[in-house]
DNA sequence: TCATGTGAAGAGCTTCACAGCA
DNA sequence: TGCTGTGAAGCTCTTCACATGA
C-alpha cells in the first residue's frame, strides 16, 4: 500500500471454514472504494444511471470484472439499463461498512503520522480521526488540525469510548510491534502499518503492512528496463 | 499500495511480445526487496548461509515460493546447503537495479511530501533523494534534512543532470496529472503517486498509484466482520 | 543426507460468451 | 435491443512432490 497489495504475506493460508461467510477476495474488496469514488463524482454531477462499461472507462477495470465484483453481493443493476448511482453507492457503503463514519486513530505523531492524520481528515470523507497518540512530551498536547495528540497511555480508554476499530501505525520500526500489540490489546480490529517492518497481530486482527521503502525499491526494477505500465 | 498492491489497474493487458524479456510478475518483484532486507540483517549478524526454509520463517513467504522467485533469475543456491547471504544479496541488488544508489525526486513539499522525503533519506539505504519540488514561495528554498526544496521550473534540469528515473508524487489531486505529465516529460521512468487519483503516463513510464484513502477504505471492510489476517 | 531447482497439480482470479430480463 | 448476471474457459500464480547434485 498500499497495495500491496497486495500479494499475501503469510506462511500458510489459514482461511478455513469461516462458516456462513462467503469468501470475497481481497482484490474485490480493494476495487469497491474505487467504484465508490466514481459514484460520488457522478452523483455530484446528477448522473442517475451508469453502465458497467462506463464504470470501466472511469476506473480502468473491465466491465465484466465490475459486474462480477458487484454480483458477489447481490443483483444491484437493471438489465438493459445499468446501475442506479445512488442505490449502488449505498450498497457499496453497506458492504464495506462505511455507511457510518469509521473511527480511526493514528499512532505516532511524527512527520508521517501528522501527514497521515491531515490526509485522512481532509481527503477521506468516510473516516473520523478520533485522536493521534505519541509518547514524546514535545508533541503530546498538540493538535493536528482538530485532532488532539494524546499520550499513548490514554489509548485504551479512547479506543473503547469511541469504539475504534482501525489504527494507523506510523511509529519507528523499533516500536512498531509493541504499538501493534497495544492497539490490538485495546480492541482495534484493523492495523494499517507504515513502519518498515511487518508487524504481527493475534487472530481476528487484520494487518496491512504498507512498507513504503519496500514498495519504492520494487518500483525501481521498472526504472531500468522498459516494462509494461500498470496501476 | 500500496499495494496495492496491488492488482492490475488497466483496461487491457498490453504486455505483449517484449522480445527477449522474460516476463517476471509484479508479485515476484515485490517480494525481492523483502528478501533483501532480511539478507541485510543476516549479513549484519555475520550469517553466511541461509536456507529457503529459514528465509520463509523470516519473511512469511513459503520456502517453495522463495526458491521459485529466485529461480526466475538464475541458480543462486547450493544444493544441500542453501544460499550464500552476500552472494544472494548482490544478485538481488543487480536484479532490481539497486546496485547503484537510485536518484529520486519528491514532487510536492507539503506534509506528505516532507514526510516521504524524510522517510526515504532516513530509512531507504538504496535511494538518494536529489531534491524536492514545490510551487509555493513559502517552501521553495527550504531544506528537508539535507534535501533542498526547489521550484518545479527547475525540475527538468535536475532530472537530466542527475539522471533521475523515479519520482514520488505528493501533490494535491487537482495538480497530480499535470505533475505526472511534467515528470514524465522530464524523462522520469517510474512514478509513485500518492494523490488520491489515478494518474496516467505515456507508454514506457511505470505508474504506481498508492492511494491511501482507497486503501484505508478497503481495510475498513475487515474491521466489521471477523476475517482472515493477512499482510 | 539435505536443500535446491523444477515439472506437474492445484487454486484463484479474470475474461469470454451468452442466457435472461427490462 | 441493450445491459446485467453467470457458468465455463483461460490464465496466472502458488503449492506439491521429487529428481538432482553438493
Amino acid at each position: 500500500m498500499w497495495e500491496r497489495g497486495v500479494a499475501m504475506y503469510r506462511t500458510r493460508l489459514d482461511r478455513e471454514n469461516e462458516p456462513g461467510v462467503k469468501k470475497v477476495s481481497r482484490s474485490v474488496i480493494r476495487r469497491l472504494p474505487v467504484y465508490l469514488r466514481v459514484l460520488d463524482n457522478l452523483i455530484g454531477n446528477d448522473v442517475e444511471v451508469i453502465s458497467s462499461r462506463e464504470l470501466s472507462e472511469r476506473t480502468g477495470f473491465t466491465a465484466e470484472q465490475i459486474r462480477k465484483d458487484l454480483a458477489h453481493f447481490g443483483a444491484f443493476g437493471t438489465k438493459g439499463t445499468g446501475y442506479n448511482t445512488e442505490a449502488l453507492r449505498s450498497e457499496i457503503l453497506k458492504i464495506i461498512g462505511l455507511h457510518e463514519k469509521t473511527a480511526v486513530i493514528v499512532v505516532g505523531a511524527g512527520h508521517l503520522g501528522t501527514a497521515l492524520t491531515r490526509y485522512n481528515v481532509n481527503k477521506n470523507p468516510y473516516t473520523h480521526v478520533v485522536a493521534a497518540f505519541d509518547t514524546s512530551p514535545e508533541v503530546v498536547g498538540d493538535k493536528i488540525l482538530d485532532v488532539e495528540v494524546l499520550h499513548v497511555s490514554e489509548m485504551e480508554e479512547v479506543v473503547s469510548k469511541h469504539n475504534v476499530r482501525v489504527a494507523i501505525l506510523a511509529v519507528p520500526s523499533e516500536h512498531a510491534q509493541a504499538a501493534a500489540d497495544q492497539v490490538a490489546g485495546s480492541g482495534v480490529k484493523v492495523i494499517f502499518n507504515f513502519a518498515p517492518l511487518w508487524v504481527r497481530a493475534p487472530d481476528g486482527v487484520f494487518v496491512h503492512n504498507a512498507d513504503l521503502s519496500v514498495e519504492l525499491q520494487s518500483l525501481i526494477y521498472y526504472a531500468t528496463k522498459e516494462r509494461e505500465k500498470a496501476h
